[in-house]
DNA sequence: GATAATCCTATTATAATAATAGGATTAGTG
DNA sequence: CACTAATCCTATTATTATAATAGGATTATC
């Protein structure tokens, strides 16, 4: 039930970024995060690791420590962190590695369909940067970068 | 890992629904359909149904038996397929019920994004029928100029 | 009446998700 | 220099959804 799910991996991965692109320069702890939306810290903790290690945050150990974002918020996109911490965003497993190596490519055009609906997917994602999201008037007014031209 | 991911249900669901338009307005069974496709007979039946309870597909029992489609090829999307088998496309729970009542709908911008993604998938599987994909030429040349939002 | 199909309900195996647990390391503060 | 607050790291477990299996009941054709 319910094609097409995030799980909260992503979902939570998009939180904490979001979280830290509004406290700019400064470091926010996982502690206050999850505190705040009353989450599991040791889970966001996994979460955020592959993120660091991509290079979209930066940790700080000790007192007064935390995260806080690597880059500019207008240089990382939604899809970047859901991708991260997801992995390529596709559908059916069918498109990546051939399920009926014989009868799949010539005779199932579904397989387009999929690869279709990945695409827009990945259009959406990468059309919308942190600094978008923490933008008040968000979403009613786009700007920046990426391309919203059939919004 | 892997996000937005359809599981088998829609994908067999779509590749059935596909296969009984290729048959036009004879019956297919389920028996040669799951053995073309090396699958779970028992499993599609389950798949099926819903297809049946919606006035998608029609039933015949006995000998010569099978399925075909109640309506024509070009009046099915895989849009309404999908989301048959597997209910509404919402990519993040909270963008249905309120995870947080009372800070979500202020607070959390994050949520815009999945309302786009949704819309964006409904879009595209809601753009294409049963019979584009039989279309000897499907998806080189779409009928009308790109975008094929209907009705 | 044999057979081929849908139709129906329940149970189970598998895998992915979502966490929990427990500790090691690092850096500021009093 | 201890104390504390934080990241950092590895392993295990609970939960859930998916994917299927099993076994039968019904219906239509030959």
């Amino acid at each position: 039930m319910m094609p097409f799910r995030l799980s909260t991996r992503g979902h939570y991965a998009v939180l904490v970024m979001y979280e830290l692109a509004k406290a700019g320069g400064s470091y926010s702890s996982l502690q206050d995060i999850s505190a705040y939306w009353s989450l599991s810290q040791g889970y966001l903790e996994q979460i955020v690791r592959p993120l660091r290690e991509a290079g979209l945050v930066e940790g700080k150990r000790g007192f007064g420590g935390g995260y806080t974002l690597a880059k500019d918020a207008s240089e990382i996109t939604v899809g970047e962190i859901v991708r991260t911490v997801e992995g390529p965003v596709v559908p059916v497993q069918c498109v990546a590695d051939d399920l009926h190596p014989e009868r799949c490519p010539d005779d199932c055009r579904a397989k387009a369909v999929w690869q279709k609906v990945g695409q827009a997917i990945d259009h959406v994602l990468d059309s919308i940067t942190l600094a978008d999201l923490i933008r008040e008037d968000f979403p009613s007014t786009p700007t920046s970068k990426g391309d919203r031209s059939r919004d």
